[in-house]
DNA sequence: GCTCTTTGTGATTTTGCTGTGATATAATGA
DNA sequence: TCATTATATCACAGCAAAATCACAAAGAGC
């Protein structure tokens, strides 16, 4: 049976984590790390987060959150802009299978569509109702435990091996769901052809180079099959990512 | 719903994206080369970035800098412009292909501009506020390990063969890209043709002077498409270098 | 057995990259 | 000044990479 620790916290506090009892073993809540400079809204923050239930952890500059980073991985991060040493921005690009939630003083038009293609999962303007917060945590958190990635209007299911695009579900084949994964898990930056087919040989053996255009191909049209849309760009001689 | 494993297990070490992972996988932190005369301001700095989890090795003479350079290679240099012997302004153009930060008492506008020009990734004027060099650390070293290249209002990308030119992203095939990085690499000195072939001919075996004037100028023509600003400027009889 | 889906492969078309000749423009030096 | 040489650009051709079509082999489900 599996079993965690609060970070931050002595073990006293621990069995506050436990009230929920699921199968023959202990379901635990979801660990949340805050990153703000503020001590007071951390506080808040830190307060209305571990009412709620969940699990909470603290950073207050850029480079303790790495270091924490290093050692433990929550299950969502709340991160400050404004930070000192590391930005948040500096350091969401370095946030990989996280979800991120941004809070911001003032985030105009330009900057969300930035963040949200860096690769947060949401933004919440400060200040902001607590209330708000809990919810857009909440859509995360299951999100993430349903194994779900999106990125502009599309959004993979990992249960059901589908795509939604625009609110139409597409059916994607093992081997294509896996390529559109690796294309949409870092949807900034390209993916070699010999890169990808490392990460997917575990499920296709004998998948080749010629074999994966094919997929790309496939993929594409059954996208472009909704809309018309194109949503993989080829990086010449590199590979390919996702157009942004 | 998620079950999930012991908080402190350190499989979470996979999900960052660890840009400072060198040799056979290892994390290290960045190290930086302080080469400042002053021995109680070199002290400070050196607790500072030592505090902040960086490596830490000193220079007290542009002589000593030297030496050090040619044994070590750090990832960011900090440079007092005041040196005995061999001036900071002397220093600067002999480094090659590492971030460096000039920190000076008083710098004028003109005196910026040549220091970035000639090969100054930023400067900071003393005395200053410990808290932002390590932000202009970090800035710089982050745009280190993803590549990046800035020369005025150009950013060259590695991973993705663009250069934002204004905030407008423009595609560059692998040997435009070689080439400009070049020319960016130092801006200030021209460039000679043979060496270009020399350092290019890598991914490019059979580019001649010939082939690579049309490369420049292809170039040109993309850089500009975006504002009509031509970039790159002719040394007659030498070679390439970037307009200042 | 049959059908449908998935997946890999050959063949073909399309696209993009790179080098070269021809020609125009600009710089240098006597 | 003119002659010479270097530089700039156009247009095009050869080639390599990418995209698509059509089809066959291998499984899955009935």
């Amino acid at each position: 049976m599996k079993w965690k620790s609060r970070f931050g916290s002595n073990s006293s506090l621990l069995l506050l984590n436990f009230h929920h009892l699921k199968g023959d073993g202990f379901y635990t809540m979801p660990d949340i790390l805050i990153i703000d400079d503020d001590p007071y809204i951390g506080d808040l923050l830190q307060e209305t987060l571990e009412n709620a239930g969940y699990g909470v952890s603290r950073a207050f500059k850029g480079t303790d959150a790495l270091k924490i980073l290093s050692k433990e991985k929550p299950d969502l991060i709340l991160l400050d802009l404004m930070l000192p040493e590391l930005s948040g921005e500096e350091l969401l690009p370095m946030i990989r299978d996280i979800p991120v939630i941004v809070m911001s003083a003032k985030i105009d038009v330009s900057n969300k569509v930035d963040l949200l293609l860096g690769g947060a999962s949401d933004y919440i303007t400060k200040p902001f109702d607590m209330r708000e917060l809990l919810a857009r945590i909440a859509v995360q958190l299951r999100k993430n435990e349903k194994n779900e990635l999106t990125f502009r209007d599309l959004t993979l299911y990992a249960d059901t091996l589908t795509v939604k695009v625009n609110s139409t579900e597409i059916r994607l084949t093992r081997t294509e769901w896996a390529i559109l994964k690796l294309l949409m898990q870092d949807p900034l930056k390209p993916v070699g052809k010999t890169a990808m087919l490392e990460k997917i040989s575990a499920d296709t053996p004998d998948c080749t180079e010629r074999s994966l255009k094919q997929h790309i191909s496939n993929i594409r049209k059954k996208l472009q099959s909704v809309n018309g849309e194109d949503y993989i760009e080829a990086v010449y001689g590199i590979g390919f990512k996702m157009k942004s």
